[in-house]
DNA sequence: CTGGTGACAGGAA
DNA sequence: TTTCCTGCCACCA
């Protein structure tokens, strides 16, 4: 049924992702029944609270880049708990999606 | 209601 | 390959 909003079900579809593995905003997107809107899972985990359990960091670009955003410090850190999963970034500070992707 | 914005993606050059 | 440009549409002021 639909809720309040599509944040809920993006929210839901984040927290599918298995620790070690990474997905696209267009991969959850379309998880969350909502093809073609990536760009509103940016908005939805914007929304998160910090203190979350929802693993938001590992939701990145199609590039495999942490997308940068407003607090840089975020997006270190997000690649700080990546890399303590295991995920591994390249010499050009991305990940290698054929490698970490996560196949839901 | 109207307009600007964005933690994107895909195609063009 | 990489960078640039455009379409997209829910949110917010």
């Amino acid at each position: 049924m639909i809720t309040y909003s599509h944040l809920d079900r993006i929210h839901a579809a984040v927290a599918e992702i298995p620790p070690g593995r990474v997905a696209t905003y267009g991969q959850v997107a379309e998880r969350a029944g909502l093809p073609g809107r990536a760009r509103l899972v940016g908005y939805a985990l914007r929304r998160l609270p910090e203190d979350s359990a929802i693993p938001w960091h590992r939701v990145v670009s199609a590039r495999g880049e942490v997308s940068a955003r407003s607090a840089p410090a975020e997006e270190k850190e997000q690649r700080l708990l990546l890399e303590e999963e295991g995920v591994v970034f390249d010499r050009r500070g991305r990940i290698p999606l054929a490698a970490f992707r996560w196949e839901g």
